[in-house]
DNA sequence: CCAAAATAGTTGTATGTTCAACTAATGGAG
DNA sequence: CTCCATTAGTTGAACATACAACTATTTTGG
């Protein structure tokens, strides 16, 4: 479809996050699909956390995302419709929960290892190392911009 | 807070990107909604094409927006709701739908340019102007790659 | 020690995105 | 001219996010 390269360098840097970010959500969902696995870029993106932070809370989880507490309780949701993730009460502070990874969710962290380095490279195909670090500098930059003081 | 400053260089381009966009988005809304507006990032992603294309349709609002037709439809929805636009069935083609900006919505657009100006500062401060460059090109690569065929 | 503030998490509502399945109108090939 | 493919748009379900208001614990400061 030529309409994007026509058009990208009309586009403002809010239009191109917001495309950039859907497509890749979209593309994730895709290839993890075609493997016969069914998760989303955004459980993918916290289910690493749990599976690295062993017992994590939500607040850690939280943290380390970069997501709301409110999508945090959601996604946990969710992860734990699927089997994926039990929630656990903390003993000692009983407003903690302790996420933990099931069999079924150390399984497929495992599967999705190669999906996402399949999307990685999908993703930055043909941009070279320098921009891409340029990129990433300049995306940390605008998150440190825009976190509320 | 110092956790995303830390983490910074360790965290993945997705997760980057996802942050950039949702805080951008969060920002947009609480700088329009201190000067005393509703508007969403992606009603305004919506609107100003609206307004400069007389009479689009949604198709090309989804073109030009980026945004498949089911968002578009769903976002003309709200805009509609809140009377700011209007469907008018095409009378050459009876498929098409031209949305037409209201005279509230016309008042709106102009009310949300400078909000628009100051958050793309705040989203931009310190960041030099080369790499802004380099980072547009970037995430048009990555659309452009993302692409399906 | 106790009241008030802080912290962890949940819930409901509104918005946005994707997919698949759908309606309805148009256009083209035989 | 008619059937079939294409195109424009809608709908419903599943997921993700933000915000505000909420519960329930823990901490702190007087």
């Amino acid at each position: 479809m030529e309409k994007v390269k026509s058009l990208n360098f009309n586009l403002n840097m809010g239009k191109l996050i917001s495309s950039a970010h859907n497509m890749m959500t979209k593309r994730f969902v895709q290839n993890a699909h075609e493997a016969g696995l069914d998760i989303s870029l955004d459980q993918w993106m916290v289910l690493g956390p749990i599976s690295y932070h062993k017992n994590a809370s939500q607040k850690v989880l939280s943290d380390s995302c970069l997501k709301d507490k409110t999508s945090i309780t959601k996604i946990v949701n969710t992860l734990e419709k699927k089997n994926l993730v039990v929630r656990v009460s903390d003993q000692l502070d009983q407003r903690v929960k302790r996420i933990i990874l099931t069999t079924a969710g150390k399984q497929l962290l495992n599967d999705a290892i190669p999906i996402m380095n399949k999307t990685r490279e999908e993703v930055a195909k043909g941009i070279s190392e320098p921009d891409i670090e340029i990129f990433k500098n300049v995306l940390s930059k605008i998150i440190s911009n825009l976190e509320n003081e």
